[in-house]
DNA sequence: CTATATACGTAGCCTGGCTACATGTAGCCA
DNA sequence: TGGCTACATGTAGCCAGGCTACGTATATAG
């Protein structure tokens, strides 16, 4: 996938891969890379900075555990966070829609 | 719609809109607006200089032609142009997707 | 004769994802 | 025992590319 496509949307993604679940770091760049057959490769710099950024947003809430002697930060959606998702899926329907049409016919 | 989330697909915009037919700059920026239903209102900032990104690039060629004493620059699509928006079409196919993959469930 | 629409263009900002690091643990295998 | 790989988190600074804010000029309507 062309570089910088990303842009806007990492936000939705992070939502996306948490809705309903708790995962830590490392595990939702595993579980975007599953969900996009591989397609999705995030480095680290780009997701650990950005679920801080979320967090600060309160949009998700985050506690450390560890397991088998590794620390993990776990993250999970708060309630506003769960509202953020919704605007961000509503808005990638309508983004889809404008370029999808413009580029359609 | 969210600022950034263009970042990437302005040239595939571009091109769609100049395929099968001429237009000068001011009148690409009209085109987009009505095809997209006014979501899409591009600053002169945006819009020229990446025409003549593209133009560089090989995509369009341009010809200056003056219409009721206004000069204008005329843009079409090189036959490299076609075959660069076929690519980015399908690269739209893929990103959505990927990305909608992720967001749909 | 002023305001608005038409028309083109550039310099420089700003944002946000990415590169390149730094740090440390657990488990496997030779 | 030592080294390699997978696991796990994090930051500093780069960089691309769309956008802001300009500057320029002509035609037309009031």
């Amino acid at each position: 996938m062309k570089a910088d496509t990303l842009r806007g949307h990492l936000d939705a993604l992070l939502l996306a891969v948490l809705d309903g679940r708790k995962l830590h770091g490392y595990a939702i760049i595993e579980a975007l890379q599953l969900r996009s057959d591989g397609a999705l490769d995030l480095p680290t710099g780009t997701v650990y900075p950005a679920l801080r950024r979320l967090e600060r947003a309160g949009w998700l809430a985050s506690e450390w555990d560890v397991v088998s002697g590794r620390k993990r930060r776990t993250y999970r959606l708060t309630r506003s966070g769960e509202q953020a998702l919704a605007a961000e899926r509503t808005e990638w329907r309508e983004f889809t829609t404008v370029i999808g049409g413009v580029l359609g016919a």
